[in-house]
DNA sequence: CTGTTAGCGCGTTCAA
DNA sequence: TTGAACGCGCTAACAG
């Protein structure tokens, strides 16, 4: 069986050819319109009842399948689109494909899912051969600052919605969630539990999220009197390692050092937890820590984390429902904006006492 | 601005149209067959280097994109595999469509992610509806056993792989990692430890995977001649509160306790895990505890789990490279099992004593 | 109700 | 080296 036979000489045909339209005509005696209307719900009442079973009934014998990139020729959809996030790896996507996928589902469109790793050369190329698939619209989910120009320039030719990371002074609707008001939650927090000083392991300012987490932050703090240590630093990405580095600064800066540290997501929080951890330092009593995001299992860490659930889901269902609504012809769609939620678990605490280090 | 004036009574098109070959031709006043040729890679060489350049330029000033799937419809192929995953939510997956991705981006591939949440109806009318859109291959990733039928349907049109799922007795390529292996690992490191009477949590048995950690790990604890006691029953799904939930029925049960459990997943051992806790139940002084795939942060839990890594990365490389290897036309592709690796952490232990109450 | 014709955008084939 | 004609499978528009 190592050599096919249906074919002469050329390439080997092992897969079977599908039945077309004019097969599943001509195995009837019919023509293909006439097929093509029985099959299609929207026109099937300008076909005789008896006809259109007898076409359903061979289109079932014959395994005839529409040929959607055929249909999309004429009707310009591809009934597909597309969410480019930064990092598949990244768990607090997951909830907002499921969302996607969720909305999309109900209108029979196909969400595909790409990823361009935060690489901005590859965001641009993959939008372009999106375009390139026709598809029906894009959701961005992974965008930086410099992704702007061509978001703007997408947008021209097919409905475009940044979702996740949002992006501000961008003429398409953004869905994302008020991560300034998840970060005051935080500060507001901290102050509640009376510390006095406090800092944050930020992440990459070139992302909005974390500006915004790192304003809402800041501006509780200082209204409520805390001081606010500077920051060792910023997180090229916002990684377990990057947690674990600026920690490390942290301790070894030689600055007065914090009671509460608000690092701005669950994975940097648990990178510096297990630095904290290997030198002694407990958490929470010495000194307390909150995440973000609310990642799985961060329930059940050594130390459960305090953080700000992040309500993926919602934002991808209401992404997909904002782009079906554009490419339903709606204009002026407004952008989105989800609530966080605070969530206090053992990773903070009131301050033990004044062991500050100078 | 609520109303577009650029076209007069029916749909506005507030999208800009895309330019074709034919435009850039017409720019030219040439011929869309030469155009065509020009930007080509492996005709271009048909084309005069002046008119190329010229052509060059025009596509680029006009904002040619190459319509994807008008040129399937000549060419037969979308450059699209769709990986179908039972459930997104599982974290085990996320590197596994990484490497799907990471391989399929080499051919220039796009895969599209779906998910069936493990509902067979859904399974089938996705498989249906992916062939309907042509993509050149189906990697399947969430299939149980009554699938199957499905499958081999499917596999006389496309090129099939199964995935991460494994199947047996399927007449496709399977990309699986060695479950009972890894499950043998298990089961030696609790002899090693000196446990005598041991017991797992097992996943649901229509799933391969568990029907092979059930026989590693059976046959390796016959084998060294352990006690092996009733299992509480079997999960549903393979999650954290089935995971209680089986914990809870083995410590209600009234039988001989076990002094080691393997849990056939992180998550049902970290569910079990959290039932011990709660009756004050100490893990691994009390009862020994492993897992199976090594999910993030399993190394940060109260007690880091003893668990086996799942090497998804490579599972979804290899089950990329299998179906692109099918559809470059190569005959009788074989199967890939890929080996897991045993991570011994805190949760396991020798027995402390003998307090194994009847 | 059904058939005919045309064309979506592209690659292929044959001619020039 | 370039052009013209055709057809992939489908739906839209018009006839009958």
């Amino acid at each position: 069986m190592t050599q096919a036979t249906d074919s002469p000489g050329g390439t080997p045909t092992r897969y079977r050819k599908r039945a077309t339209l004019a097969d599943v005509a001509a195995d009837l005696g019919l023509n293909a319109s006439t097929v093509s209307r029985a099959l299609d719900p929207s026109r099937n009442s300008m076909v005789s009842a008896t006809t259109r079973e007898r076409i359903i009934a061979a289109a079932e014998r014959l395994g005839y399948r529409p040929d959607i990139p055929a249909r999309s020729l004429m009707t310009g959809r591809t009934q597909t689109i597309v969410a480019i996030a930064a990092n598949l790896g990244n768990p607090t996507i997951t909830p907002v494909l499921h969302g996607v996928a969720s909305r999309s589902a109900i209108e029979g469109v196909v969400p595909i899912i790409a990823e361009t790793n935060d690489d901005s050369e590859v965001f641009v190329d993959l939008v372009d051969h999106m375009l390139s698939r026709r598809v029906d619209a894009i959701i961005v989910m992974g965008a930086r600052r410099r992704d702007t120009e061509a978001i703007e320039s997408a947008a021209r030719l097919v409905p475009v919605v940044v979702a996740f990371r949002p992006l501000l002074g961008v003429s398409v609707p953004v869905v994302m969630v008020d991560d300034r008001k998840g970060a005051e939650l935080v500060a507001a927090h901290f102050a509640d539990l009376g510390h006095e000083a406090v800092t944050q392991l930020p992440g990459p300012s070139d992302v909005m999220n974390f500006v915004l987490r790192d304003e809402g932050f800041t501006s509780v703090v200082t209204e409520r009197g805390l001081d606010l240590l500077l920051a060792p630093g910023q997180a090229e990405v916002p990684t377990f390692e990057e947690g674990r580095r600026l920690m490390r600064e942290l301790l070894e800066s030689g600055n007065p050092m914090p009671t509460a540290v608000f690092a701005h997501n669950d994975l940097m929080a648990i990178g510096a937890m297990s630095v904290l951890e290997e030198r002694g330092i407990k958490v929470p009593d010495d000194i307390s820590i909150a995440g973000y995001n609310d990642m799985a299992l961060t329930a059940f860490l050594a130390c459960p984390l305090t953080t700000v659930r992040y309500p993926g889901w919602d934002v991808g269902h209401a992404a997909a429902d904002t782009a079906i609504r554009m490419l339903a012809g709606e204009e002026n769609v407004a952008s989105v904006c989800v609530e966080p939620v605070f969530v206090p678990r053992a990773s903070t605490t009131s301050p033990q006492n004044d062991k500050t280090r100078s």
